[in-house]
RNA sequence: GGUCUCUUAGCUCAGCUGGAUAGAGCAACGGUUUUCUAAACCGUAGGUCGAAGGUUCGAGUCCUUCAGGGACUACCA
């Protein structure tokens, strides 16, 4: 890297002009501003007490040394403390012919770091998949591969939430008022027949509540005294007593959820290395219990439940299990946490969890640890933000929510219209046609999703829709297209250049310098996990070829060295926009 | 009440470990197509970075206080 170059000349001047010991990995220069002319800048302010010179004169003296030492440097531009520093334009050349034709540009030396467990998606099996859950899996699934072009070798798991009171609600509601439906009788998707029954139960449960209160019960006593909440209650006990009738609606109902979630999971993409049932983990999440109270990391009340004590560590109490005996979510985690460790044996596991849940997280960690488990400080959560309605919070059970099916297929219909407006893919096969609508609409969904930062919470406008111009994924796309079209034209000519004979544009320098950040772009947002880095990386590429692709013909062009490399300049920025939106899951089109 | 978190242009968001005149997109207004795809490019307008202190040569960025959002604090998941 030439940064490092750079810094290691810098440490060296530093020395030898002022006597100052400074590491060159403690050297800290930054991109110069668009605005000045260099590449890049080193700040000279925290120098003046020692070179004992103004701002301007010590960036100059170290200019000039750089200038007798430091072959790479072209020139250099001193603004009062600022020493800009703009490397010979035969340096990005050089770095162009040796790229170009890398397929791995960016990529790290596969599996040579640390194994990685990621899991997310994490559904309930009462509901579909909503633009919350969309957000989930594009951000796991972006992590994951961004891991992995690290160099880290990384699993994928998917802990699917199958048990519990929630499904017996849908469960209870269905044996109530189903009438035998079935996906194939009603022709609905699987998991939205489950769903419709979840929204069926909850809407009578209100009932009964009101109904209660109305009686002279108070809203608590109400609640939990409302007769479908009993008999919700009830499934739930014979289930975990393994009652076979009740086991077998539960077994139907959850196949066809599993069927739609396929079916979404397609659309978007998405793909697991393992399943995890929380009806498998739970009872070794139990045996964990006992585990820890003979460690006497839990201890027991008089009514049976047992507990953890966190106060000392800034939580409170936290349950583990109930006093009947039967597991809460912390148990069925802790037995998944240690499934997960037998299973894959990676020393760091991701978790990516709504930031709703940190707290969670953060108990599980501590037990975890309490516990003595190897695996405890591995636990990550990656906490993303919630998506919210321009109304606030989605809630299912209200049925304020954006449907992951439907939303997709807005969006793929909205590709649908845009493309036959424009008419460019006039005569295409209907095969191709489908395709590109499908790439194009997921392409606006995911990059919309995945360009804000993980950590934050994001607003999504359903009234305004996702955008297809400025900065989106159809834009990038487009930008690709393009690019694939002049190559196109250029045919299998050869791509090869004199650097003596080829003169770099402004335009054309940033556009070589941009590339030129791929690897360590990749490598931040491995650190982060923050595909949203990588997003606007990219962004910014494309922009800036847009801005070459617009100022600098390519096929007019006659000197052939100029050409051939601005040729390779369009071959290497297709290949990064392709291969960083494989990364975020987004296929790119040749032609749209 | 306690813990955590957020507040940057009309709207949605960038702003890397503190550095130069705080940037994009959308929306608004104006311009560019006999020339490799106009889903593009260029320009105009739009800001006391929630408020006040503090640390520093230097603060959108770090610290404190305050205001206003949000999440969590369940024998729910």
């Amino acid at each position: 890297m030439i940064q490092d170059l750079i810094k290691a000349q810098l440490s060296y001047a530093i020395q030898q002009l002022f006597g100052l010991i400074l590491k060159p990995e403690d050297v800290v220069i930054e991109k110069t501003a668009s605005n000045f002319e260099g590449d890049f800048t080193y700040v000279v302010f925290p120098l003046l007490k020692i070179s004992r010179k103004n701002p301007e004169q010590t960036a100059q003296a170290i200019g000039d040394f750089l200038l007798q030492h430091f072959p790479e440097l072209g020139t250099f531009q001193v603004v009062k403390g600022f020493l800009n520093l703009s490397i010979k334009p035969q340096f990005w050349l050089q770095f162009l012919q040796q790229q170009v034709s890398n397929q791995n540009f960016g990529m790290a030396e596969p599996n040579s770091k640390e194994a990685v467990l990621v899991e997310y998606s994490s559904p309930n099996t009462n509901k579909p998949l909503h633009l919350g859950h969309i957000r989930n899996n594009l951000l796991g699934y972006a992590v994951a591969a961004i891991l992995k072009a690290n160099g880290n070798k990384v699993y994928t798991c998917n802990l699917v939430n199958d048990r519990g009171i929630h499904i017996c609600k849908s469960m209870y509601a269905w044996l109530q008022f189903g009438n035998n439906e079935t996906p194939e009788s009603s022709g609905l998707k699987g998991d939205h027949l489950v769903g419709k029954y979840y929204v069926i139960f909850d809407k009578q449960y209100k009932q009964e509540i009101k109904d209660l209160i109305a009686s002279g019960l108070t809203e608590e006593d109400a609640a939990k005294q409302a007769p479908s909440i009993l008999a919700a209650q009830d499934l739930l006990v014979k289930w975990e007593a393994g009652d076979e009738p009740t086991i077998a609606v539960w077994k139907m109902m959850n196949a066809w959820v599993y069927k739609g979630f396929e079916h979404t999971y397609q659309k978007l993409g998405v793909q697991f290395d393992q399943f995890y049932y929380e009806s498998n983990t739970y009872l070794l999440g139990k045996e964990i219990v006992q585990e820890g109270l003979a460690k006497e990391v839990f201890f027991k009340k008089e009514n049976g439940s047992v507990w953890i004590d966190l106060s000392a560590e800034g939580l409170d109490q936290k349950l583990v299990l109930r006093a009947d005996g039967t597991s809460v979510y912390i148990t069925q985690d802790l037995g998944t946490a240690e499934l997960k460790y037998n299973d894959f044996n990676c020393n760091r596991s991701i978790y990516v969890v709504g930031n709703e849940q940190e707290y969670h997280f953060k108990v599980l960690q501590q037990i975890a640890s309490k516990l003595e488990k190897p695996y405890a400080a591995g636990i990550y959560h990656l906490s993303y933000g919630m998506v919210e309605l321009p109304h606030g919070k989605m809630k299912s059970r209200e049925g304020t929510v954006v449907d992951a099916d439907e939303l997709i297929d807005e969006m793929e219909h909205t590709a649908k219209e845009t493309t036959q407006a424009l008419g460019k893919m006039e005569g295409e096969s209907e095969d191709t046609l489908n395709q590109l609508y499908h790439t194009i609409g997921m392409g606006a969904l995911k990059y919309y999703l995945l360009k804000v930062d993980p950590r934050k919470k994001m607003l999504f406008n359903p009234e305004e829709s996702i955008d297809f111009q400025g900065n989106t994924g159809p834009f990038i796309q487009y930008t690709h297209a393009r690019i694939k079209s002049i190559l196109r034209l250029v045919g299998n000519q050869s791509a090869d250049f004199q650097i003596k004979n080829v003169i770099l544009s402004k335009v054309e320098k940033e556009l070589l310098a941009k590339l030129y950040q791929y690897p360590l772009i990749i490598a931040e947002a491995g650190n982060d996990m923050s595909p949203g880095l990588l997003c606007n990386y990219i962004y910014e590429l494309a922009k800036i070829y847009s801005l070459f692709y617009h100022d600098h013909p390519i096929m007019k062009e006659e000197n052939l060295d100029q050409k051939a490399f601005r040729v390779s300049a369009c071959m290497l920025t297709a290949h990064v926009i392709k291969s960083g939106f494989l990364l975020l899951g987004i296929q790119v089109p040749e032609k749209m």
